[in-house]
DNA sequence: GTGAAAGCGCTAACAC
DNA sequence: GTGTTAGCGCTTTCAC
């Protein structure tokens, strides 16, 4: 019924060897026998079998992709940078949605090991520890792009958080700038981290408190922009810093339904960058980062670690910047 | 080094068949054994290899999703409700995006061919001819969620736009519209077709013309929406009914660019209902479906096919709702 | 209830 | 340049 590289064979009058190094373009035939074998295949429409192949040999060209939530649009904007790369270095990609899930993290990792994925790449979320565990025990290579495990030893993609976070601070302190706030949650653990580090030693060294009424962490949604602001607006910051872009739009919209003016009476900024910071009036102040190439970045790191092609360094830190549109003065 | 069935069985004492029938749950095993064949397993942490398997026994418990792009918030939606159906029935999801080309769509249903996945979801966009018939001489069962090939003889799970959009229509006729516009693009060409129908044939039934200056045809996104605001204003439409939330929103903000008001000098709605909807101001007016849904009753419909269930009906049509928020009177 | 053995379709030595 | 052969790790008859 399926045609086997062994019909092609009969039919060419050469051996399963010969077809197969036709398929894989072993330079070691000669052209009219490679003429031949090609007619052979192209009549028979003859396709191999990846799975028998990869039984063989071994490699299955496939990677597997764990995503917080592949509907986020922050992080279908790296899946997509990924996947670009992945299809130009002819791989395919397992894609499995995590939640931030330890448990399920777990059980994505142990599948895609199982169907011998040639490497894995984890995308945001948190690492939690008992996963980074299980990862540094694993033999196929593994990328982290868009955050850090805990402890920082996997190969990873990223941008600086805190030093984003350190200036825009200093830029807001330099202002005269008082009172800040923080919204955070999600799955963006690592990023609230370092913002919350940068933030702090600016404003530490300027002699600016930070106190918790002014810190929420909550949902990185539009509907939970509402629920932040609700819940720091007592603290009547000048700022709010926020990681999220839909969560940031949902704090305006809820400044703004509270008869205040933004930016003159209350600034709004975000970390994300995705699409959205364009489609909100006035226009979100972010920081701009390359989301579609730390995907991308991530993904031909990976393809270093599965060719074993040298790897000048595990960490790459892409270039961000901050640009302030219309929520910020 | 990798631990395969064969340890299992040897230490064990028993033959790789009692472990591989421990392994799939298979009942004929004496409990007694069971437990020693379980032991064994967890001791040796024995994972089975998933590509053996799949050439063993012809099933890989992969389904192939070919997707337009993964980054656009309406496919990601649909993706998510795919792949956690696709979880909760074990099964590993490969997505590739085919930006809605028909040469990649095809390339893309080869290499899912050659992994042998089980079945293949198509999502959205367009079904070009040549890729249709591909598909219908393919063994591996095809569902197509969110567009109809062009003879609507596959598979497949929709909403029904053409009423849709005569629902809205007519609402608007009732209400005294004369002048409307539509503005489409992008991906979505199947929903195109269909709601201009809806439109065309409850205008020509109430004597109101839709001419061709009145129809925009571009980009589904944001910025395309100032572009399509700036085409068709000249024939100052009093509604304009939009597919793209994305771009629905940028015509919005195009309007109110244009010093005019929303909703009370022009209307306007759109047909995505992603969750853009909520994050403007004033809110989109849009047809309320069911993103979600669409991808996962896919699956579920793949599903059956992949393990020759009872299929009672091969063409699934998901209920919508209409909602007129602010950008409607 | 359990084992032996034949494949699944391919790659990768190795020989010629 | 090309063919032979032995696996890759598992499932699946078929015996017993």
């Amino acid at each position: 019924m399926t045609v086997t590289i062994y019909d092609v064979a009969r039919e060419a009058k050469v051996s399963m060897a010969t077809v197969s190094r036709v398929v894989n373009g072993n330079p070691n035939v000669k052209p009219a026998t490679r003429d031949r074998v090609n007619e052979v295949i192209k009549r028979l429409n003859y396709r191999p079998n990846a799975v028998a192949r990869g039984l063989a040999s071994k490699k299955t060209t496939t990677v597997g992709v764990i995503i917080p939530d592949i509907s986020n649009v922050y992080y279908s904007e790296l899946a997509r940078g990924l996947e670009d790369i992945a299809t130009m270095y002819k791989y395919q990609t397992i894609i499995s949605n995590s939640d931030n899930d330890a448990q399920k993290e777990q059980e994505i990792f142990n599948n895609l090991l199982s169907k011998q994925v040639d490497g894995i790449i984890f995308l945001g979320g948190t690492l939690s520890k008992e996963t980074t565990n299980i990862i540094k025990t694993s033999s196929v290579p593994v990328v982290v792009s868009g955050t850090h495990d805990l402890d920082a030893s996997l190969p990873a993609v990223n941008i600086d958080y805190v030093n984003a976070s350190k200036e825009i601070t200093e830029k807001f302190v330099q202002d005269g700038v008082k009172k800040f706030a923080f919204v955070g949650g999600g799955y963006s653990e690592k990023a609230q981290i370092d913002i919350l580090e940068g933030m702090k030693s600016v404003l530490s060294a300027n002699n600016i408190k930070l106190d918790d009424a002014s810190i929420y962490i909550g949902q990185e949604q539009y509907l939970d922009g509402e629920k932040a602001y609700e819940a720091i607006k007592s603290q009547n910051p000048e700022v709010i810093m926020c990681i999220s872009d839909e969560q940031a739009i949902g704090i305006v919209h809820a400044v703004q339904d509270d008869g205040k003016d933004i930016p003159n009476e209350l600034q709004v900024i975000s970390f994300n960058n995705t699409r959205l910071v364009k489609m909100v009036r006035p226009k979100l102040s972010s920081v701009m980062q390359p989301l579609y190439d730390i995907g991308a970045v991530g993904m031909r790191l990976l393809t270093k670690y599965m060719n074993d092609e040298q790897i000048e360094e595990s960490k790459v830190t892409l270039p961000y910047s901050i640009v302030y549109r219309g929520t910020t003065k």
